[in-house]
DNA sequence: TCCCTATTGTG
DNA sequence: ACAATAGGG
């Protein structure tokens, strides 16, 4: 009898457990496995055109480590695992546990189309899978630090091993789908290249990684929200080779991995925070609304706002797919404390373009910076793009590096072009930061 | 994982 | 002037 492994978020054959029973399964069956891919519409839809370009690639190079044996279909899941699981004769379909609201839906709805085969949910994309811990008196956790600690405390298994002996089924395929013509530079795709990325960073920048993670004028962040994203590697191998490492920085590391799990977490507890607030913390009739506000939106989206170093951020986002994770944090305070707008219009502009665009990771990390979050910045604290731009990117560098009508400024006059005068081509900017810092925290003082 | 203002101390 | 600090949103 076959099994059938359905991959969705762990394009990986190291480290997987789902995929390790799926071969066992079969082999005690005496049967072939085989390694599926579902190609639903509905998600190519949604998914903004880097994030499905990179995927593609992702599943070239998975196609590649499986000898040319993966097997794409498109269709509905609901519909395409049936099929399959009637066509090869399989018994059981395993699955890393899906923990979003949209892939927990989407799983008991192919667990029933199933009927008499099985779906085998083993393991999921976090080191501790989101629900599984509580606080004494047994409700979820609400605050991060808490959970950090009962996280760490909890441990997590060592990474499984490759699978043993797999003989793969040899299936028809629609082949890997073309990836849409993204106009976006993407690092390289695949286990492998994750793999290599990830042991540069522990071997060049890792002892670094508490002071330089917050520069985005240099290379100093572990870039690993891509691979994790897809699944190219599991949290657990990087916690195990952080394990072996000595200094301050691997502790820094490991609690940025627990934020990861402590947002599943809250979203396994809360749906509804995919598009929802947690907390209103703001008049509805606070938010802008009506042209103007719209016209601000496009020009946030397009890095024309005029202050520098929310342009290089959104500019870097257009062109890369990514942005740092400090600039992040600066134009999504920006969108909400500046412009006015609601975190979600923000949310979904990050997840149309972001390679990295995962639900738990975004919607909470907005909520976060909202203020809107469980426990969130409060709401009063307001970045200020200027004062993060003379302290992040002390010289200029990032700022020059994707607001080219900016590079005739040096050093770190670049975050004020209007002091010495805002060159041609250049915007200026769109509303005074001063000001409506203190519209939003008027807006604030009302909502209490 | 903020930043502004007022106040006090220092020269 | 400027630095350090407290208090507050």
């Amino acid at each position: 009898m076959a099994s059938v492994h359905w991959f969705r978020r762990d394009l990986r054959l190291a480290d997987n457990p789902a995929l390790v029973a799926a071969v066992d399964r079969a082999r005690a069956d005496d049967g072939l496995v085989v390694p599926l891919f579902v190609v639903d519409p509905a998600l190519w839809r949604t998914a903004g055109a880097p994030r499905l370009a990179y995927l593609a690639a992702s599943l070239r190079a998975l196609d590649d480590e499986l000898g040319g044996r993966l097997v794409v279909r498109t269709g509905r899941a609901t519909d395409v695992l049936p099929a399959v699981a009637r066509e090869v004769e399989a018994r059981s379909v395993h699955v890393t546990a899906a923990t979003e609201p949209y892939g927990r839906r989407r799983d008991e709805a192919v667990a029933h189309a199933l009927g008499d085969v099985e779906l085998v949910p083993t393991g999921s994309p976090y080191a501790v899978a989101p629900g599984r811990l509580t606080t004494g008196s047994g409700t979820p956790f609400q605050v991060f630090t808490p959970f950090r600690n009962a996280w760490l405390d909890h441990g997590w298994s060592a990474p499984a091993p490759l699978p043993h002996t797999p003989r793969w089924a040899q299936v028809p395929t629609d082949g890997v789908p073309d990836g849409p013509d993204a106009e976006v530079d993407l690092p390289a795709a695949g286990e492998r290249a994750a793999h290599d990325r990830w042991h540069r960073f522990l071997d060049d920048a890792l002892d670094e990684y508490g002071t330089e993670r917050d520069r985005p004028d240099v290379e100093g962040t572990s870039s690993m929200s891509i691979p994790l994203k897809f699944g190219e590697l599991h949290p657990r191998t990087l916690l195990a080779d952080l394990a072996q490492r000595q200094g301050a920085s691997v502790a820094t590391f490991r609690s940025e991995l627990a934020w990861r799990e402590f947002h599943a977490d809250v979203l396994w507890h809360h749906p509804s925070a995919r598009t929802r607030s947690l907390r209103v913390v703001v008049p509805e009739d606070s938010w802008a609304h009506g042209a103007a506000a719209d016209e601000a939106f496009v020009a946030w989206t397009q890095g024309r706002t005029g202050y520098p170093l929310v342009d290089a951020g959104m500019r870097q986002l257009l062109a890369t797919g990514w942005m740092h994770n400090r600039v992040r944090m600066v134009v999504a305070s920006f969108l909400v404390k500046d412009l006015h707008q609601r975190w979600q219009r923000g949310a979904d502009h990050f997840m149309a373009w972001l390679v990295d665009g995962d639900v738990p990771q975004n919607q909470l990390n907005w909520q976060w910076v909202a203020g809107t979050g469980r426990d969130a910045a409060p709401y009063f604290r307001v970045f200020n793009p200027v004062l993060q731009g003379e302290k992040f990117d002390p010289d200029g560098d990032y700022v020059r590096r994707w607001v080219p009508e900016l590079r005739g400024i040096a050093g770190k006059a670049v975050h004020q072009p209007w002091r010495v005068g805002t060159p041609e081509g250049y915007p200026e900017r769109i509303v005074d930061h001063k000001a409506e810092r203190e519209v939003a925290l008027e807006a604030y003082g009302r909502g209490r």
